[in-house]
DNA sequence: CACTCATGTACAC
DNA sequence: TGTACCTGAGTGG
């Protein structure tokens, strides 16, 4: 489930299972035989994340710059790695065990310039230290463009996705069609405040989890649930079904191209302009 | 076996 | 705004 939480909790796992010490690289699948080899033997000093960008620092100012995209997987294990099944970009092993890599967007090597520029065009992380949540504020507080679309733009803000956008946008209220120059300061820092809060939970723990507790089925008196994507979730897939706080079936639709999700009544906080106006369709 | 879908991005037009 | 693409899991015939 590859949005930001996903990478920094790779970092840190690929950090603890490598750091410190020569790594074996190869690429079974051959696509990345030459980073491979370039990598191979020499020695992990860091692993980090900005947004759903991983990077893996290698000894020599090389950095293993890591994309999942769509539907890249990262799988680590102890010990032994097994007989390579299916397609693996980039094993890396050592004593700590191993790690495959499949079907990755982005998977290269980059020089301390290239990764600065990386970094240069992404917005603020949640989930960093360095994060100005300021700099975001200023491209949303100017934008025509719809909130929700504008959570989903990497240089607006990094490393919320699909799931992550859905949720906050639910737990604060805010009809995803309002257009960014619509919200107020105040709703803006509730939301990254939110994000905060939630993202380190989505790296504790691997999931992506947004129910409140007052708001869990058994706290609601009904039974049990499980998401499909491993997380228990307000509104994220769930369209058609009952909002877990009012009721309302949870509406869904494409916009830019991605599956947005939302409850009518409860995302109804309006801002003074685009209280009227329509979700894209 | 064929087909569909996905938590993302980049590029063409 | 459309589409191609990196791959595996799930579904249905």
């Amino acid at each position: 489930m590859p949005e930001g939480h996903t990478l920094h909790r790779l970092a840190g796992e690929l950090g603890t299972m490598f750091g410190g010490r020569p790594v074996a690289a190869t690429s079974p699948q051959g696509r990345f035989a030459d980073g491979a080899a370039l990598l191979d033997g020499t020695v992990l000093e860091s692993a980090e994340a900005h947004g759903k960008h991983l990077m893996l620092g290698f000894a020599g100012e090389r950095w293993v710059h890591v994309h999942l995209g769509l539907y890249g997987t990262f799988t680590l294990g102890p010990g032994e790695a097994p007989p390579v099944r299916g397609e693996i970009r980039l094993r890396l092993t050592g004593p700590g065990g191993f790690a495959d890599l499949r079907g990755p967007a982005a998977c290269e090597v980059l020089d301390p310039i290239e990764k600065k520029a990386l970094y240069a065009r992404l917005g603020p992380d949640p989930l960093r230290a360095d994060a100005d949540p300021g700099s975001a504020w200023r491209r949303i507080s100017r934008s025509r463009t719809s909130i929700a679309a504008l959570l989903m733009d990497q240089a607006v803000v990094a490393g919320p996705g699909n799931v992550y956008r859905a949720e906050v946008l639910f737990r604060q209220g805010i009809d995803p069609a309002r257009a960014g120059r619509d919200l107020s300061m105040a709703e803006w820092e509730a939301i990254w405040s939110d994000l905060c809060a939630l993202m380190p939970e989505g790296v504790r723990t691997g999931r992506i989890d947004t129910v409140r507790p007052e708001h869990t089925p058994e706290a609601m008196g009904r039974p049990p649930r499980v998401d499909d994507h491993g997380g228990e979730v307000y509104v994220y897939r769930r369209a058609g079904q009952p909002c877990l706080v009012c009721g309302t079936e949870v509406r869904t639709a494409v916009l830019v191209a991605r599956n947005l999700f939302w409850c009518p009544t409860c995302q109804s906080r309006s801002g003074p302009v685009s209280s009227t106006s329509p979700l894209a369709h």
